[in-house]
DNA sequence: CCAAAAGTGTTGTATCTACACCCATGT
DNA sequence: ACATGGGTGTAGATACAACACTTTTGG
């Protein structure tokens, strides 16, 4: 067995959507490598710890949240070889879905952990873009390869909304049409036509099933309450412009 | 730096279309473990490569081609602590498509290679499903997890030919349209209608290109031939039955 | 001439987009 | 009453599946 030395981490995307737009769990170092820069959370795989095992702890410990029910997927493994300066490591990346956190985030180690939005982040970011008004967030380098990381799983969900029902796990067990509209629209980044998504997805089989409850905390007239259904792929796919 | 003692590598889902048939570049090991299975080539990332460059390495020695203008991939990274009994082995799986080669398979090392079809390896193996007069081939067991990296492997490539124009990737430079609707009926074994087909590829802007020559290899009428276009993306994409 | 594969036209059906319109609540 | 969001109906445009039909070669 040819056991070269090297490291084994994995690193999370956690992304959700609040107040309309997608945002990512980012953490600021403390530490060099990249000290005070933002990166992704992330941690070494321990001796007969799986992979996924390794992912869903960390979740857990970032976002105080059980980790389970919540939504996880392999992304991609990124191993050039010096993209860390300290040594050869080679990171698994991971997607987790989370949906908009009544409690803020908790149980987050000491390092300062915050909910950032993805556009900030992966922006061309022209220098003389630097000042955006709307968010106070102006300009946000990652360490690392993490924006590469980060382009790619933000990728992956926006590719996966279209032909799976990904949506609803950003979406708490009840939720209304419009809410997950919502979250069509922040990940996407376009608006969609509220009546024709009304009928997409009460259409689409199994995508999403009545509750008996109904909700008026959208304002205007209760809305049906749904929850998850037990569809895998949709049919047909939910379409971009 | 946190260095458990793990071996790292690359495995390679080597795909082409013979015959009509979709195949699998499979090694029978002469070894334990597994002695006598097939298995995936792969082997071991070396100090100060990269992922991708062991992969293309791999897929140069196995196949006897210049790995370059190749289609190869990363699928995912298998890491369950156990799926090696020598010891703990982390393996970034890729998948590689290639034409059918003109040169049968060369340069491959000691070990015999084959191209074995994928359904023989991926239909259920029920205990009284073994015998199966039609195909010949009765059982094939992979080595490790071979075989569900393999399905998730071929399962990419399947969904891929929806909306990217991969199945070029199996054809050589010139192709006719009925060629290219071989691959699409051997990857998802199923039949299309050469009638439909022919017009969706043509007009799907910048999927393939017309050469001002003909042939008349696969018999009949003279067929246009064409190269691959510079879509990256379908629009509309194809589709499946 | 016939077989075989290439390629075009047509028709009915499903789906999308855009937008008019009505419904049920809070203030 | 009116603002707000929920939900249904409808018409034109687009795409699709099925299949009749013509074209161009080899034998």
């Amino acid at each position: 067995m040819d056991f070269v030395p090297l490291g084994l981490a994995t690193d999370l995307v956690i992304l959700t959507v609040r107040g309309g737009r997608l945002q990512v769990l980012l953490i600021r170092r403390g530490i060099p490598p990249y000290q005070g820069h933002w990166a992704l959370p992330g941690g070494f795989v321990r001796p007969d710890e799986d992979l996924e095992a390794t992912a869903r702890r960390e979740l857990a410990e970032e976002t105080g949240l059980s980790a389970e029910g919540l939504h996880l997927e392999q992304v991609a493994t990124y191993g050039a070889p010096h993209r860390d300066p300290r040594g050869r490591v080679v990171s698994v990346a991971y997607l987790a879905l989370v949906p908009d956190l009544p409690a803020p985030v908790a149980g987050s180690d000491a390092a300062s952990a915050s909910w950032i939005d993805v556009n900030a982040v992966l922006e061309e970011h022209a220098a003389d873009a630097v000042q955006d008004g709307r968010t106070g967030v102006r300009e946000v380098r990652l360490a690392f390869d993490h924006r590469r990381i980060l382009a790619d799983a933000v990728e992956r969900a926006r590719a996966k909304l279209e032909y799976s029902p990904l949506a609803t796990a950003f979406c708490p067990p009840e939720f209304t049409i419009s809410e997950l509209r919502g979250v069509y629209e922040a990940v996407w980044g376009i608006p969609l036509d509220p009546r024709n998504f009304h009928r997409k997805v009460t259409r689409t089989p199994e995508f999403v099933t009545p509750t008996s409850a109904t909700t008026t905390r959208d304002g205007g007239r209760p809305a049906q309450l749904f929850h998850r259904g037990t569809a895998t792929t949709l049919h047909p796919p939910m379409t971009r412009a």
